[in-house]
Formats: C-alpha cells, structure tokens, sequence
DNA sequence: TCTGGGGTCCTAGGACCC
DNA sequence: TCTGGGGTCCTAGGACCC
C-alpha cells in the first residue's frame, strides 16, 4: 500500500456516525415480533413503498414503488401503514442509548445520527473502534433492531464507511487508510453530491471520492463554492463540520404536497385538494406549536411543470380558516383553465413559536382568540374520533370578510385591503420585469400584490 | 426511474441605504 | 449621459438529503 498523501495521525477525531437499517420496518419487526424474518413494508396509507425489511428487500422490492406491484413481486408480503409515533419513540430511545455514551450527539434525521467519541479512551479503558461497538450491541440489544456503524475522522468520512457495509455493518476508517478507503467510494456517494454535482465532476475527470481530494482546494472552491472546500477538507480527515447537538424544536418550513390521480381540470376539484393540504399542514403546525406567516402554493401539471405563488399575512396564525380567503386568491392567480393538474402542494413559512397572541392595530381580539379556540377545539375533535373529522367547508368561508388580512410587501407602510384596484396603483416597475428574462411564466403570473415563486 | 412526500442550506443578484 | 463604493437584507432558484 502507497503511504498516505494526507499526512493523518491514527484518530485526531473519533466520530461515530449510526445508521439504523432499514429503519422503519426493523421499528415494526422490533415491536410485533412474529413479523421477524418476513418481508415487510411499510407506506400502506400513502400506497408506496417507504421503508421495506431486508428480507423484502431481497425479494426485489424497491423503495417508492407502488403497493399493488410490491405485492405482485412478493404475495406473501406484509403491508403496513406507517406509525411515525412508533418510530419516533425507538428513535428516541436509540438517541438516549448514544448519550450514554457521549453527550456530544446529532440527530440527523430519525434514524440516523453522529457521536462524537473523542477522549473517550481512557473513561473507558478501550479504543474508538471498541467503543463504537458497544454502543452498536447496546442498540441492537435493548431495542431489538440493528444499525450499521461507521466509525472515522469526520462526519462525511464516518457516514460513507457505515454505507459501506450494511445491514449490521461496522466500518472504521482510521487516518492512514482513508485515501485506501477513498478509491473504493464514487465520488457521488460522498453527502452533498448529489446527481447533478456528480455529472460535474465526472466531466472534469472526477470519479472517486479520492479523485476529488486529491485535486488542489483551489480547483474545489472554484468549481463547488463553499460546499466544495467543506467536502475537499472532510474528505482529508479534517474536520469541517461539528456536530450539532441541539434537539430539534422547530421547523423553518411545513409543507404538504398531495397527487391525486387521475389528474383533473376542475377548479373546485384543485381548490378541495388544496385546502385538505392546507388544513393538514395547520395540524402540523399547532402540534409544533407554531404559528405562521407566509404561505406558498403550487399546482403540478401533468406534464411535471410547477407553478405557484406566495404572499403574507399581516400576522403569523394558527387557523386555516384566517388564511383561506388568502390562499383562494393565490389560487385563483396561479390556476388555468383547462391544464390537467396532478398535485397541489402548500407551504407553511416564516414560521415563530406561538406563545402569545399579538393583536394587530384595529384587529378585533374577539374575533382572534374565537378562531384560536376554534382552532385547538377541532385538534380536540379530530385527535379523538380521527383526522379530518371535523374540517373546513369550502362553500362557508368564501363567504366570511376578512380585513386587512393581506400585506403588500411590495411597498413598505401601507396594508391595502384585497381589491381589484389595487392593479394600476402597486404595478411593478417596469425595469423589475426586465430583469427576468425568458421567464415567461413569471411575466405571466404578474400580480403585484404578491411575490411570485414559479 | 417518467417521478412520493417532507425537509434544509447556499448563492446570485436586486433593493435600499449611507 | 455617465457614474462610486460598500453594507445589509431579502428573494428566487438550485441542489441535496432522508
């Protein structure tokens, strides 16, 4: 084996990185214990494939793959709907089992996260790679599923050895056979290279991870920005990324897209599915105790093209029933008649924890409060007798005025009502849609009263 | 691979101010 | 008709991840 050209001590760092396997289905396999050995899926409430055990896994099935052709591949397949209250308490506990071990741990995602294991030797008498063990066996054994664990100098370096073998893998890569390592890993498998990176850099001549890292850090930031140098340097053995240990209270966003098929043209069609979308996301939100201001919607064509639009409140909320008339405007803006739509998504933005009601000048804090205990009153009802019990009826809101409730952000100090003469008055400047060229959409869709997102 | 759903972060460039 | 520099904030869009 050439020497290293990087020049790495054994374990400046000890990073961790645990990848639960197969994650939702080992949750179910780990609680109902005669599905143990059987091929399982989970996504039964979504009719696609999210999660599916090894031994369905070996059967050829394949994430996002519809139900229907799953059960086809395999007859003997257990179907499930997804119980992400299941899985966030085994996630839970997987995280609590890591903290015993360092309190320098990052949730990445539910089933996957990152310790950091440095100056543990001498606590427990042992090197990293033991160390990294034991916390793989206590997993396996006190939650009854399996997580693959790699083990080396930085987070990128840690995450690609525990993908390199899986299930119940065990990977360390210790400073002086990292650039070893690296010849064995294409470089888009590296986290942050995705698709169109890696065509990049194929095209440059780029192939393995170790092709990358040995190219100059000048080469890296010119043609990956930022992103490139982290990766050059985490590729290196040199840390570029710390763990970020803080638990995860809040969203920056929430957003929910539903397809529907067949396609439909039909407005009141598009605007039913839009407004259970939106009604969804609220749920969410309240059960994050949240509030939001900004609202974006978008409509997908048949033919894949997106189109949609966002405007604000003039306070962030927690009840559909304030953002509807806003969000019928949007639609009304972004729908075409005749265009065979497919799905319709909203999100949720410019979100702030929702501890105290703030009242708007002139608003009427009646009126405010009643839609926040109607608000908590419907997650009452639904949360007893089921989702979308009691939900908003379309015909009965169209009605209802709203004052004041829409925020030009295209001037600054004035809160126009919605009407249609605000069109001459707050058209955008001319040279604002110069600067867009080609993009005809936009030109098309220009209201003024709201930004535009295509 | 003709395509489900829910997220995050980075960047270029415009607006606006001094 | 031509013409400064710099800072901050925001937006739209792209790319990526699970």
């Amino acid at each position: 084996m050439k020497p290293s050209p990087f020049m790495l001590q054994s374990w400046p760092n000890a990073i961790v990185h645990i990848d639960g396997d197969a994650f939702f289905a080992s949750c179910e396999q780990s609680v109902h214990s005669e599905l143990k050995g059987r091929p399982v899926i989970t996504g039964a409430e979504r009719n696609i494939v999210a999660s599916m055990s090894y031994e369905a896994k070996a059967r050829g099935i394949k994430r996002a793959t519809p139900i229907w052709e799953a059960k086809k591949i395999c007859p003997e397949v257990v179907i499930l709907p997804s119980d992400y209250e299941t899985y966030s308490l085994i996630s839970k506990r997987m995280f609590s089992i890591l903290r015993r071990f360092t309190p320098t741990v990052e949730e990445s995602s539910i089933d996957e996260g990152f310790a950091d294991i440095k100056g543990l030797r001498r606590l427990y008498r042992k090197g990293y790679e033991d160390i990294a063990r034991d916390i793989q066996r206590t997993i396996e054994r006190e939650l009854d599923l399996t997580v693959s664990v790699g083990l080396s100098l930085t987070k990128t370096l840690a995450k690609l050895a525990a993908k390199f073998e899986k299930p119940r893998g065990f990977t360390s890569i210790k400073g002086r056979y990292v650039h070893e390592f690296l010849t064995k890993v294409p470089v888009g498998d590296v986290c942050g290279i995705g698709p169109n990176t890696t065509a990049l850099l194929n095209k440059r001549g780029v192939f393995t991870a170790l092709d990358y890292a040995m190219r100059p850090v000048s080469w890296a930031k010119q043609l990956l920005g930022k992103i490139g140098v982290e990766l050059w340097h985490e590729l290196r053995g040199e840390m570029a990324y710390g763990l970020n240990t803080e638990k995860k209270e809040s969203y920056q966003a929430i957003s929910k897209t539903k397809t529907f098929t067949p396609p439909s043209k039909s407005y009141d069609y598009v605007k039913a599915q839009l407004f259970r979308n939106t009604e969804s996301a609220f749920i969410k939100l309240r059960r994050y105790k949240q509030r939001a201001q900004r609202f974006i919607i978008y409509l997908r064509t048949q033919e894949f093209a997106s189109r949609g639009m966002q405007a604000d409140l003039n306070r962030p909320t927690i009840a559909p029933q304030e953002a509807f008339r806003l969000i019928e405007e949007l639609l009304r803006a972004v729908y075409v008649p005749e265009v065979l739509y497919r799905a319709t998504g909203i999100v949720l933005t410019r979100l702030e924890d929702d501890n105290e009601v703030q009242f708007d000048l002139f608003e009427d804090p009646v009126r405010v409060v009643a839609m926040r205990r109607l608000s908590h009153g419907i997650d009452e009802i639904n949360k007893a007798y089921g989702k979308h019990t009691v939900f908003a009826g379309s015909g009965l809101f169209l009605k209802r005025q709203q004052r004041g409730t829409i925020l030009d952000r295209n001037t600054s100090g004035t809160v126009p009502e919605l009407s249609p003469d605000l069109g001459g008055r707050h058209a955008v400047p001319e040279r604002k849609q110069k600067l867009l060229p080609g993009e005809t959409a936009r030109q098309h869709l220009n209201v003024p009263l709201w930004q535009i997102k295509i």
